[in-house]
DNA sequence: ATAGTTGCAAAAGTTTTGCATTGTA
DNA sequence: TACAATGCAAAACTTTTGCAACTAT
């Protein structure tokens, strides 16, 4: 996989078919994102590396910007704490190991886990996503 | 099963083996719980439940106690919407429909969901509960 | 008495909203 | 110019903490 085919590489198409514009903020956020590669972000820790980048943009223009981008599905959000939500880049079939002692999140491929049954969705609503979450805590 | 089996109808016991002594507030809410059977309860909602039932106690004691709970392994704290927490009221093994046009809750028996891969936990810890959430919209 | 616990006011976070400003056609 | 979209200050939430008051020996 070279570069050009992460997602945000193509943020410029993305935002345009989410109705986006491609504003100063917006793209230094997407271009952020893409450098950091596969990550769980704060809301908070994007900020911070924002002004790190001499980018001047408020932490509200961070939460707003997130999830437009998560309503494009550039990104997922992850809620396994309480009062914070993480956003993920990987936007691919997969689930997660949450790190009780350190809030921290890690990846599990899709094809790692095997669900073999599921109870039916109930009448009148469709299944959006399954989420696995496999707490786990230092020994 | 009778009430007498219920996990709150033991709170006195509970609390006891916990080391948290029965306070006035801490059995007014437990009975709140008690009586309320298996729900999904937040921390607010249960404090409006107290103001009705004439129960003078704080929201921060409302969310210490909850919190207590949940460590005694009298509650399970569910996390799956943002600046959330939910207090759940069935510990025993089960997962979770999430309906995210109502922001509800509804338990799905461990029976019913068989996961029959996952990966194994990383080198130096060890699982602590497996959340599986099926996140649901209205059609 | 006193050592430990508890309950809550106040503080600390996190997230959302209202609206002046900006950008586009 | 007019119209919609944007970015952020301020507001609204949710949750935690520090400490005075209380409890049980």
């Amino acid at each position: 996989m070279t570069s050009m085919d992460r997602p945000f590489s193509r943020v410029l198409d993305r935002l345009k078919d989410a109705g986006l514009r491609p504003t100063r903020q917006r793209l230094a956020l997407a271009k952020l994102l893409a450098e950091a590669g596969d990550c769980h972000m704060t809301a908070e820790q994007l900020h911070a590396q924002s002004q790190g980048a001499g980018i001047r943009v408020s932490l509200a223009t961070v939460y707003n910007t997130l999830h437009q981008f998560t309503e494009a599905g550039i990104l997922r959000e992850i809620v396994v704490d309480a009062g914070r939500s993480y956003f993920d880049t990987n936007v691919s079939d997969h689930h997660h190991f949450f790190f009780e002692d350190s809030s921290q999140l890690q990846d599990i491929d899709g094809a790692s886990v095997t669900i073999s049954s599921l109870p039916q969705a109930p009448e009148g609503t469709s299944v959006k996503r399954v989420d696995v979450v496999i707490r786990v805590k230092q020994d």
